[in-house]
DNA sequence: CTTACTGCAAACCATTTGCACGATC
DNA sequence: GATCGTGCAAATGGTTTGCAGTAAG
């Protein structure tokens, strides 16, 4: 990513901060950076390690609330179903997951049309692929309807 | 699932303990049996709760372990990304993930025909969904390379 | 009779919460 | 100056580990 690209994110970042009502602080701005300079999908605790070299007084709890605020604004995500507790399938037929982010529930379905993606030249050569899937991340019917009923929504990826 | 398809998979799963040289306890056909008959993808927390109902002296930990022997014997799997520390995206991009299962990176690929992908309609009409994605699971490039040079690897696809 | 499995307790790690101080608007 | 954000400390929840007793092969 150039200088460009970042001083544009971080411009659009500091709007979206101010239209959510959120204060522009140093600690905001140096997670946010950290996170989109970062390829490797960190964790908070990366992060924070990171973020310490040149933030010293910088507190893992401000990373962790930070990072769940990015993902309330919109402008992260929390990687697949990390960060819930370890949840087991012994269906071994094919099918997809959907995870309802309000509830956690993980609801199975099936499509055809899934199984039959193939996987790219590139990952087939170099990577032993064990496991294939097409997720889903959304509200379940139930989800949906309660919070329809609540008004205004305020979705919460990582509940 | 009928009792004639339980029956079967218990017996199937009997001889893959066999097979592995596992011992056939009481504990560990109680969380397999458990775990197939729910379809509810539950934590170790969860089928515990469930099996003390019938299994009182049964220990959390017991459940724990055997929920991995299953998978490292390959009659489970662990959901998409559960039981890892949350980690973050900040690029908002389309793009998918791959995780390698020995070491836990997650690395990022791109392919047109994924985002093509259209949602089921029974799922379209009845969730909302947020996010689609296709998620690979197996081994990166250099942990492939690793496990060669070690002989027979054994595959744990919860570490 | 040997080896592996279980249950318990303690340790560990990631995440959350309450609170007082400090910074932003 | 009011409100929100931060850092600290403690609490919580999930998972792992070491160990001694117990059960399976």
């Amino acid at each position: 990513m150039s200088d460009g690209d970042i001083n544009t994110k971080m411009a659009v970042f500091q709007e979206k901060c101010r239209q959510a009502g959120l204060k522009i602080t140093p600690q905001r701005l140096a997670v946010y950076r950290a996170l989109i300079l970062s390829n490797e999908h960190p964790s908070a605790d990366v992060l924070y390690r990171q973020l310490r070299r040149d933030f010293p007084s910088i507190s893992l709890d401000t990373v962790n609330r930070t990072l769940l605020t990015l993902t309330q604004i919109g402008v992260a995500f929390v990687v697949e179903g990390s960060g819930q507790a370890r949840r087991y399938d012994g269906n071994l037929e094919n099918h997809q997951h959907f995870r309802c982010v309000n509830c956690g529930k993980v609801i199975d379905f099936h499509c055809e049309q899934f199984n039959d993606i193939p996987i790219p030249d590139d990952i087939e050569e170099n990577f032993v692929v064990l496991r294939k899937t097409v997720y889903l991340e959304g509200l379940c019917q139930s989800c949906k309807s309660e919070l329809n009923s609540q008004g205004a929504p305020r979705l919460n990826i990582t509940k």
